[in-house]
DNA sequence: CAGGATCCACCAGGATACTG
DNA sequence: CAGTATCCTGGTGGATCCTG
């Protein structure tokens, strides 16, 4: 089942191989700001203006350069209106919304379980701490 | 609104707003590293030997500063056996478990669509070819 | 084997200014 | 409104050397 395929067909991709494509690609679409946005995006199409105030914090240099990447990669599209003044819409399509599902849940774990995290580096922290006392006292 | 619960019970906790802690753990947990890490100790437990082979490429800098974060994290324990030499393995919580079966989703579409994704790229560049072109003819 | 410590190159990404 | 262009800096992350 291991077989190579560079061209079409089901190829034996692992992004576990340094030398994999799809190594990078897992780079380019892990990322807050991928993360952010697509979810944004999966409640229905947005303005550029409406995803950059949904995103709180992003800078338009990090949005655009995002959408440009989730545009070529085919997971969103970039719809132009030319009224005055102009306005450009983006939406999900078949393949964004399939990852959309993916980040949604993984936005969302990370709110849910933001506390169980916190608390574990609290008792890890102070862990750590112990440790530095005793190293201190035997030293 | 968004009133912040530093102590107990369900916070409003959101992602989507930049000063909120959440923000800074998806932007922790989200990146290849993490991913494939915890993907890969998805099976069980492993070894700092076999993790760095397992996924291929990784300098140990990174694998330790990772682990070193998913550990604090809660995500993953570390266990020390004192022998000679000394043998480390790293296994999932429960919490890293949950976040796992979200990643190893990730890993496995990055992987599967990848050359729907890398078609869009050919089609995408092709077409901003075309636009440079007549650009050129025009200007 | 499982790291810790260091040096350093690169670039992600914010701030700012300008445009159709 | 929806970008583009440029400058600049902090941090990511690789390479290398060292240790228990």
């Amino acid at each position: 089942m291991a077989e190579q395929r560079p061209q079409g067909g089901t190829a034996c991709y692992d992004a576990y191989l340094a030398s994999c494509p799809t190594r990078k690609l897992l780079d380019e679409i892990a990322g807050k700001w991928v993360s952010l946005i697509v979810v944004a995006l999966g409640d229905g199409p947005l303005r550029y203006s409406d995803l950059s105030r949904q995103v709180a914090g992003v800078s338009q240099k990090m949005l655009t350069q995002t959408l440009r990447v989730l545009e070529r990669d085919g997971l969103v599209t970039r719809t132009v209106t030319p009224s005055v003044p102009a306005r450009v819409d983006y939406e999900l399509t078949t393949l964004g919304t399939g990852l959309g599902g993916l980040l949604d849940g993984f936005k969302a774990w990370a709110e849910h379980n933001f506390e169980a995290v916190d608390s574990a580096r609290g008792r890890y922290d102070a862990r750590s701490a112990d440790l530095t006392i005793e190293a201190n006292a035997a030293g």
